[in-house]
RNA sequence: GGCCCCUUGGUCAAGCGGUUAAGACACCGCCCUUUCACGGCGGUAACAGGGGUUCGAGUCCCCUAGGGGUCACCA
């Protein structure tokens, strides 16, 4: 039985990255057997940057991404707490017996000491590294320095010249030499709070953690980690680094590339199941050519040994593609959900409105539905139901104004929805037909001039549609508006 | 800079010693269509470079170059 971990820091709202290596976690424990176990655990051991609100925050967005986990610190399991805050006491207990037994000693080095070693060893050319200073520390210099006060450290001593080597289920056979490592590392900060690299193998550990999938960029850690489970005593759990995600730069995937807060994918309109699916297809690729899969077919395909070892850049005219797929895909009474709050932060319509008029809005989605990217969409694509009297857009338009009995058609057009009680399909292209016929305009002449008339743009959602949201009433109106300003010559 | 990882079209990626080197996105044509979008068809475009190994290298080895990561009392 595979149990695997997934173990965000609650520090700010949570990155793409971050939900990719869950993503990992999740589709790893949920493809190889069932079974198996995923575990949510936080990481809240920097007090000063962790918070409450940003926990509750990385609950709700693997949520709505589909991200479903067995244990943590909301539902509980035999291997809690869940959070590395309150487990405070575990670790204390194996800091001390690691003292004890002389593999870990404590360190009384102020930062300043620390800062004036590493700034000359740069000088002098040398890679900074812990000089070991507190580990030649007598007893009774200890024993004072703890009854004065000092605050302190703990370190835990690295071997010397050591290859530490591991089999990463991804990246293959990894070798890195103890020394490489920055000297004799901190497992206690002096505000008495356990240092990531010391809290994760003790945690993994009692977690009964079997694999560990992670970002790569804790590659470098996992010697760190390796040394610590063989100093406990401890048979350690397999590795798989993931490949960090890349901006359009080719630089990790950051703040500066803009959007990478899965929040504000959500916010703007992207599919949870989009979201999903385009994630697992970087690094990572299914069986047959299909890539538009559902979140079963993806697990059932996802093999851990199958991610690739090279960064992938984030795509998002991929992640376009993929979501434009599955809003096509929503019944539209989705849409309209994710639709509104978008119209009504745009000002196109008010809450209200919104409610007593949900019918309308549907019909609205429905035109427009089949050419969103992105649900926010909605606002640009389907302004033109919401304007008042709009002008000609651009100089197609106009061009189409122009146009020879376009003033005729249009008089005549105005007039026989006049005659009519309101508009239906059947209504609509009765008119049409008979302009047709009395008029002998057809096709492209008939219906452009009628489109521009009503919309001002030459591009839209399909006429017959438009005409009916619009309604006999605002039609009316429109198509006087556009006659009294833009449509000059004869009749 | 030290250490570690990586390198197939613009991007994501198949490929595991013998292929005309898939497919997808994007782009460009054409078709469908009363516009847009969808859809259909087609096209441009890649094994970073150099050495080996081998009858034969995208596939194995080495070097170079390039990219990424990491070097905290942050995780």
């Amino acid at each position: 039985m595979a149990r695997a971990r997934f173990a965000p820091s609650p520090t700010g709202p949570i990155h793409i990255g971050n939900i990719r290596t869950a993503l990992f976690n999740y589709l790893f424990v949920r493809s190889s057997g069932s079974g198996n176990t995923m575990v949510l655990r936080i990481e809240d051991t920097d007090v000063q940057r962790s918070s409450g609100e940003y926990e509750k925050l990385i609950f709700n967005e693997l949520k709505w991404l589909g991200i479903e986990w067995d244990e943590g610190p909301d539902r509980g399991g035999h291997h809690g707490p869940y959070r590395q805050s309150e487990r405070l006491e575990t670790y204390r207990k194996y800091i001390e017996s690691l003292i004890e037994e002389g593999k870990a000693y404590y360190c009384f080095c102020t930062p300043e000491e620390l800062e004036e070693d590493k700034k000359k060893a740069l000088e002098e050319g040398d890679i900074p590294k812990y000089s070991g200073r507190c580990s030649r520390l007598a007893p009774e210099e200890i024993e004072r320095y703890i009854r004065e006060g000092r605050p302190a450290t703990v370190r835990f001593k690295l071997p010397v010249n050591k290859p530490v080597i591991f089999d990463d289920m991804i990246k293959g056979r990894i070798e890195i030499n103890s020394d490489t490592l920055g000297g004799d590392l901190v497992i206690l900060k002096s505000d008495g709070m356990p240092t990531y690299n010391f809290a994760v193998v003790i945690d993994d550990h009692l977690m009964g953690i079997t694999h560990v999938i992670r970002g790569e960029d804790h590659l470098s850690n996992t010697p760190k980690q390796i040394l610590l489970y063989e100093a406990l005593g401890w048979e350690k759990p397999l590795f798989a680094h993931a490949p960090l995600i890349l901006g359009p730069d080719r630089t990790k995937l950051s703040k500066r590339h803009g959007n990478t807060y899965i929040g504000q994918y959500r916010d703007e309109g992207y599919l949870p199941e989009a979201m999903f699916n385009y994630l697992a297809l970087l690094s990572w690729s299914p069986d047959g050519e299909r890539e538009l899969l559902t979140k079963e077919e993806i697990i059932q395909q996802f093999r851990i040994d199958k991610v690739n070892k090279a960064n992938p850049v984030f795509d998002i005219d991929k992640l376009n593609w993929i979501n434009s797929h599955y809003i096509r895909q929503s019944p539209a009474e989705r849409i309209v959900e994710l639709a509104i709050p978008h119209l009504i932060e745009s000002g196109l319509m008010t809450g209200e409105e919104a409610r007593e008029r949900r019918e309308w809005v549907k019909l609205v989605v429905e035109a427009v539905q089949e050419s969103l990217v992105k649900v926010s969409d909605i606002t640009d694509r389907a302004r033109i139901f919401f304007e008042n009297s709009p002008s000609p857009k651009d100089d197609e338009a106009m061009e189409v104004l122009r146009g020879e009995h376009v003033k005729g058609l249009l008089q005549l057009f105005k007039a026989k929805l006049e005659g009519v009680e309101e508009v239906d399909e059947e209504i609509c292209s009765g008119i049409f037909k008979a302009i047709q016929k009395e008029t002998g305009i057809k096709g492209k002449s008939l219906f452009m001039p009628v489109r521009v008339a009503a919309t001002g743009q030459c591009h839209g959602p399909d006429l017959m549609k438009t005409l009916l949201i619009l309604g006999k009433d605002r039609l009316i109106a429109r198509i006087g508006y556009m006659l009294d300003n833009y449509v000059q010559g004869k009749e």
